[in-house]
DNA sequence: CAGTGGTCTAGACCACTTC
DNA sequence: AAGTGGTCTAGACCACTGT
């Protein structure tokens, strides 16, 4: 007994309800297991569906739970570090392995897009489209943009749009010097493309990793990298070789 | 003519809405500036108040409104870069312009600390609290642990817990070799005392950034900061002095 | 006090997956 | 076709901020 602290504050619903079924999570379900579906926890817990709806979405925000239309609500393993550390400064793709071309346009940038090249709005640049795959799963789809007067040997500027020549535009780049890079993380929302690249919901929560590249004094090249917040931790690895295991 | 595209996939309202809404916000707003109230809104849309408000959450999650309770929604200035940046290695509070230490006490850490601290999680450590303000706001709270044993010099571990010990603390720290360091950064949900302190709702979205210090090939400390998603941008200048304004 | 956003209800229908 | 989560409604009341 002692500080039993009569809801000087009564604390709404759904986030005593969040926190119950969180413990519950804990002790009684293994990863992987799928819950009663919502009417049915709504009922137990003597709520309307929308207030549990509101506990589970909360619950899904922190990684605890995958929910799937038409299948169900299932225990979510825990979030799969991600390294996007700048220790090893290197153009994309100098690391095959995780991540995969899947297209290059040509197109004008977004404003803001614009404004990170230093360049002109209607200034033409190739948008590499490429996908994060780890552990046979997509967990970040990312929007390289590069001008075109930045790639100096055009490689095949009027190349069927692919994955071969995103390929191409990739390897232009890796022949500039990389003077530096600098990075931001910010909270965003799935545009509809993305989302469905990452097997989501629009709207779902992404971190969103901004990459600008530097060379030869100037932005050679910005990478926008939408990074499922349900799944992921991001990592920097600044001390030498250790990585945040967990 | 052309692509009009007849709702192949019958896009959701609120999702429709939040882009109304956003360009409205672009072109008809000022920072600052307060918008109709909820109910005025949903009228106007002719929609729900439920639904409106899914699309202003959305809004507020990508921080590009702000809402508070008894008062009204304003649109919210661009996100501040905060630098997080690891690159010139140093212990907590070393540049001691932007943290504020707050308080100290000694507890047993949580058990996901415990096992980042490579301890027991029965083994007490100081918990020092330290907020950390920019622009006369506070943009994160954070919770240091740093195990009694791993600072020699017991800096008064039984004086008043205040931010005199918290300094104390910080100061013993110093005193220790720092070999490195590693962070992630993931989604998460403010708790009850952190939202306090940034001014928001419990449950508010959060970037966390946990932080592992290391000495004499030990995790000599443990840093969880909780960043204001809504408001922070988080920044890595991994290029001499560069800084993404933005 | 009036006005705001925050919580909650009890329903309905829709989109999707699986069988 | 059955069952799941996702969207939407039209109300109600609560907690907080201002005056």
């Amino acid at each position: 007994m002692g500080t039993t602290q009569l809801e000087s504050v009564p604390e709404p619903k759904y986030w005593h309800l969040k926190t119950v079924i969180g413990e519950a999570l804990d002790s009684d379900f293994a990863v992987g297991e799928i819950l009663p579906n919502e009417r049915e926890l709504a009922a137990r817990f003597g709520v309307a569906r929308a207030t549990l709806r509101q506990a589970l979405e909360q619950l899904e925000l922190e990684g605890r739970l995958q929910r799937r239309r038409g299948v169900g609500t299932t225990v979510a393993p825990p979030r799969m570090g991600v390294d996007v550390s700048t220790t090893q400064q290197a153009w994309p793709g100098a690391g095959e392995d995780v991540w995969q071309s899947v297209d290059c346009v040509t197109a004008t940038p977004p404003a803001a897009v614009a404004r990170l090249l230093e360049a002109e709005p209607d200034e033409p640049v190739h948008v590499v489209r490429r996908l994060r795959v780890t552990q046979g799963q997509a967990v970040a789809a990312e929007l390289l943009y590069v001008p075109l007067a930045r790639v100096p040997g055009q490689p095949a500027a009027d190349a069927p749009a692919g994955p071969a020549r995103a390929r191409g535009v990739l390897r232009e780049l890796q022949r500039l010097v990389l003077d530096g890079q600098d990075r931001s993380v910010e909270l965003g929302s799935a545009r509809a493309d993305d989302a469905k690249e990452l097997d989501r919901l629009p709207g779902a929560p992404v971190l969103v990793v901004t990459t600008r590249y530097l060379s030869e004094g100037r932005t050679a090249a910005v990478s926008v990298a939408t990074y499922r917040a349900d799944t992921c931790k991001l990592t920097f690895g600044d001390s030498g070789d250790l990585v945040m295991a967990s």
